[in-house]
DNA sequence: GAATATATGGACCACTGATCCGGATGGCAA
DNA sequence: TTGCCATCCGGATCAGTGGTCCATATATTC
């Protein structure tokens, strides 16, 4: 890449984070070229769609996920880790207003720029709670794409300002029904409830 | 209301009904007056903004919805009436792609045209709620307003595509969390997890 | 300094929601 | 039935969006 490109890549990475922590994910993509001195197309041509542009200001925060998921493996108590990385997880992505959508529908769609990044990311969670699982500190019946489900249910309520005042604890509320509970005595399955 | 004007805006609403259903609530107004073979500024001028035309189509919802919640208050337990109009809940707005956000957004927004609607439902909710509270059997700690936020939380699952498999087992999950057993032993109170 | 490969951004496209206003039409009074 | 006026309609238009194209400008190489 010539050094002028570089240049005008990272410069738009750097306006397009601040734009993006004001106004969410869905601020105008000429809006981001205009603060960042250049034109539209450039924009597009070193981000194609909105979603290459995420996938490059996410990136560190994803590999960052991933990071700590594997330390908590071995830093933590099994219950601890799964906790703690949850909370992590689910108060970084509330970070990027309107997010949570984008990584719901890339994590099924393989064309996706976020693809990649989100099945990793849902990897490293399982990990997490299988080792939780087999530890009994959490239900057996739920697996890596519930909980990646979880995570993005929890991180939504957070975006939503109007529910937002709620999520901590509503996480606690959905966290706590993951977990055994600290006496390793065991939690009554997912039943089918009447109605 | 002059008697075209009324034929127009009923062919705008039961057009408008397919066309959001179909294609989520995101479809494009143009194509909706396109499809009642009306201008655009016709549907605009019966519906001034596209969350009064939503508001118009759900309003059928909403009033069903809020009967249904005195209904149950006296035809079933207060357990079975809670989670019965909560499945009912999740499950109708769910019908509407994208109706979520919208109704997150207008709850805390007195000038939105779904405002009244929204406050209504969380009230008949609460009111189940209390209900089962009373009887001992939904958990003490949580109030009208985070019932409001979970049903959200559940309803926005079940619009992503990549996560709607799991929204019904997850539902399963949250409402478990949110009674107390059938065996009315109380539940441990939210706390404040680790992390 | 010249030649070449590459990056740039203004002009343009189709689309969106929104507004305006001349003209068509319904409903009522004579 | 006729005639009038308030009401309603929808095409034209506007500013905004994401996206594409290509003549121009610039960095890099020889």
């Amino acid at each position: 890449m010539r050094a002028d490109a570089r240049k005008n890549r990272d410069h738009l990475l750097a306006v397009a984070g601040g734009a993006l922590a004001e106004q969410g994910v869905e601020v105008s993509l000429r809006d981001i070229a205009r603060r960042a001195d250049v034109g539209l197309a450039t924009l597009l041509r070193h981000f194609p769609t909105r979603e290459a542009l995420l996938d490059a200001l996410l990136r560190t925060g994803f590999d960052e996920m991933t990071a700590k998921a594997g330390e908590l493996e071995t830093s933590a108590s099994p219950e601890d880790a799964l906790v703690s990385w949850l909370r992590d997880c689910v108060a970084w992505t509330t970070e990027y207003r309107g997010a949570t959508v984008l990584m719901a529908a890339a994590i099924k769609d393989p064309d996706s720029a976020l693809h990649a990044s989100c099945v990793t990311l849902r990897a490293a969670g399982a990990r997490l709670l299988h080792r939780a699982q087999a530890a009994g500190a959490a239900r057996e019946d739920i697996d890596g794409e519930d909980l990646f489900a979880l995570i993005a249910m929890l991180a939504w309520l957070g975006d939503q300002p109007s529910l937002a005042p709620r999520a901590d604890r509503l996480f606690d509320l959905v966290a706590g029904a993951v977990l055994t509970g600290a006496d390793g005595q065991g939690v009554s399955p997912i039943v089918r409830l009447p109605g």
